[in-house]
Formats: C-alpha cells, structure tokens, sequence
DNA sequence: AATAGGACTGAACGATCGTTCAGTTTATCA
DNA sequence: TGATAAACTGAACGATCGTTCAGTCCTATT
C-alpha cells in the first residue's frame, strides 16, 4: 500500500523478516521522534528501545531518514486508514459529511501528538519524500471533496464549483488545528463541544438557506 | 517591546552595541534559519554572514538557542506590528473585521516562509521559550477578538458568547493555512481570490441574516 | 557433523558543530 | 602619547552522532 516501503532497499534478503524488523524499528521511533523530536533522537536510542544492535538496524534501512520516511509513512496510513473505512456516502448527505467530520476530529485528537509531529517534520525530508507526504494528505482532502461534491450533485449543498477544493481544505484544517492550537483551544473547549460548532459552522456555510 | 530582547544575557556592556549586533545577527540567521532549518545551520555560518567572527558572536548570546529565540521574536513582532496600527474598529463592524482579515491575510502571505518557519521550529524551543511564542500568539488572537465582541455587542454579529475565542482562531488559521498548505492552495487559487472567498464566508457565518 | 551463508554485533571511524579562551586589535581618556 | 578596558579573533576542545565493517552467532542443508 505505502509507496515508501517497497522503495527503501535493505542488504537483508528475507522480504517478511524486513517486514517484522520494520514495524519493530517504526514502533520504537514513533515515540521517540514524537517525544524528543527527529533530530534530538539518536540511531542508538531507537536500537536500543526495540532491542537490537546499531548494526542491525542498519541492515533495514539505508539512512536515518528512512526511519523519519517510515514513520511519516505509519502516521499518515494510520489516519487514512481508519477515517476511509468510515466514512460513507449516503442519500443524506448532510449526514454523511457530519460522520465524516466527527471521525477525522476524533482520530485527530487520539493521534494528536502524531499530527503534530507531522506539521514539524515534514521538512526535514528530502523534497521527493516531502511530495510523497503531500499525495497523502491530498488523498485525505479528496475523501471530503466526494462527500462535498456528491452533495451539490444531488443539492443538499451549494457551493462555488470552484470552492469545493477550498471548503474540503477548510474542513480538514479546522481539525488539525484543534492539534496544533491545542494550547489555547483545549483549555477553552471540550472536543465533543469543538466538533459540534465546527461541523455546525462548516454545515451552514453550505447548506443552501 | 519584546520579552526575550531583555532577558538575554551578553558579555558587552554598550547596550547599544548589543541592539545593532544583535540586529546583524537576526538579520543574517533569519534567512539561513528559515532556508535551512534551525539544525542544520551552523553557527560558523551565521557569523561569517554577517561578516564577524564566532567568538565575537558569542559575546552577544549565550547559546545558539538564543538566536533562535531572537529569530521567533522578530518574526512575531513583525507581523504583530504590521497588523496592528492597521486595524481599526469603527462603527462598521463588518467592515472592520473584512480590513483586519485581509490585512492580515496580505501579511501571512508576504512572509509564508516565516510563518511555516515558526510553525515547524517552535518546538526547538525550551518550555520557557515556547510559551513566549503562544501568548505572542494570544495577542494576535485578542485583535480579531475585540473586532468580534465589539461586533457582537453593537448587534452586527450574532456570535454565541463562547463561540467568539473559537472564530477568532478559525479566522487565524485560515489565514496561517494559506502559507502552510500552499503546495495545494496556490496551485488552484489566487490571493485575492482566497481573501474573498474566506472572508465572505467567514462574515456570511457571524452575520445574522 | 561439517559447512555455507544469512543475520547480527558493537567498537571504531570520521565528520560535524557548539562553545571557549588566550591572545590581538581598537577606542577612550588622562 | 601611553595606559586601560572593551571589543574582537579563530584555532582548539570536547562531545555527539551517523555510519561502517571485521568478526561472531545462528540456522538450514547435505
């Protein structure tokens, strides 16, 4: 599924043990990336926490960055690939977009820290890798973009052709900042209290009147 | 003015002296910072930039983290001065907050590579440090807050009392999305296009119809 | 049991970089 | 003009860290 897997080569032959090794390495430096931030966390803490030698972690992966690709990679998958499932297109599709909006909210908040790592790091990759991590999001956007689409088709909402993009954008912005704003919003608002003005807000905006 | 200037400890006794250094040292670091990142630009660098050595630089902060400390700083007064003599709160209220977006919009867009810097280097920052920023931050949420309640109470907006916080960062980060999303954003929309559209929806939002 | 090769180890290498400090230059003033 | 202190210099220090590689361990095959 992920690109970035199948592009980092490996001296190791054994594709499934590649695999296991992988998910060790991504789940040791999640944390520590999370935590410490990538440049602060050192090749030898994310060996040490998953167990293995330096060397060894060396025959999965070519350079540190890989490890940062891998992990950007798991983050972005992770949300996709519980927001997608979710999220369906119905006959109402005010309703849809409401469900919609309140599952990407609510991962958002689980994966907060995640999100946020994302935002800062992105550009510590190389510009090939940062591109692969805009696709991602831009596959996220177009989950919103059907729903929205889908809706002016059958007239529940009315919106600008040319605003759909911008609106589907809004919307998944308007999220991650309940992330990276968390300072001043979660002293201030509940998540079930943010979601329900921001997805009521987004709703009027759209729906004809 | 700003915090940090004066908490910032330095070996030379002309106060003087230490502003027009300490000037050189923003203006030589702000662009390496922001078109390298903060790790990857080494002190050597920034002094050879602006034409001094690395010990003489060292006269002026103490640790490289002050640097960074002076860069956030600039870059946040910067926009914070731009935006505020600008803004004016007059009877239209909706005029008002229409001129304060747009300025303000205008801004984000003249220095978007600032404003992603900020976004991705705060966290290189100390707790001390980091909390500068966010009520940096809070400053520039309470102008667009005051246009709101001034608007709310004069009966131009129908704002729910708690909801006013909550507009004023969605008008923020609309803005701030501008830079941070322009990989897709500048792509497909113009600037005086995305004020417009923003801004009309944002108004058509509080404005009670 | 012998052997081959894949998987693993961690000490060592080399490069980088923040920071310091002994010494030099410059400016000030008696 | 000479003395004093502030301002400046950059080589050197020490610590860190990504990466490598010579050698060891393990497993499967004959």
């Amino acid at each position: 599924m992920s690109i970035s897997k199948k592009e980092i080569e490996s001296s190791v032959k054994d594709k499934e043990l590649i695999e296991i090794r992988r998910k060790e390495i991504v789940n040791a430096a999640v944390d520590l990336f999370v935590r410490k931030g990538f440049h602060r966390t050192t090749i030898r803490e994310i060996a040490q926490k998953f167990g293995m030698s330096v060397g060894t972690l060396y025959e999965y992966i070519r350079t540190k960055e890989d490890i940062l690709i891998l992990v950007c990679d798991y983050i972005n998958s992770t949300v996709r690939m519980r927001v997608k499932p979710s999220v369906e297109i119905t006959k109402d599709s005010a309703q849809s977009l409401k469900n919609a909006i309140e599952i990407y909210y609510r991962i958002i908040d689980e994966l907060q820290d995640y999100i946020i790592f994302l935002y800062q790091e992105t550009k510590s990759l190389s510009h090939e890798n940062r591109k692969y991590i805009f696709k991602s999001e831009e596959d996220m956007t177009r989950i919103f973009k059907n729903i929205l689409t889908h809706g002016v088709e059958q007239g529940s909402f009315k919106i600008d052709e040319k605003n759909i993009l911008l609106t589907a954008h809004n919307i998944m912005v308007l999220g991650q900042m309940w992330a990276f704003r968390r300072w001043a919003l979660q002293k201030n608002y509940t998540l079930d209290r943010y979601i329900e003005t921001q997805s009521k807000s987004i709703l009027d905006q759209i729906t004809k009147h």
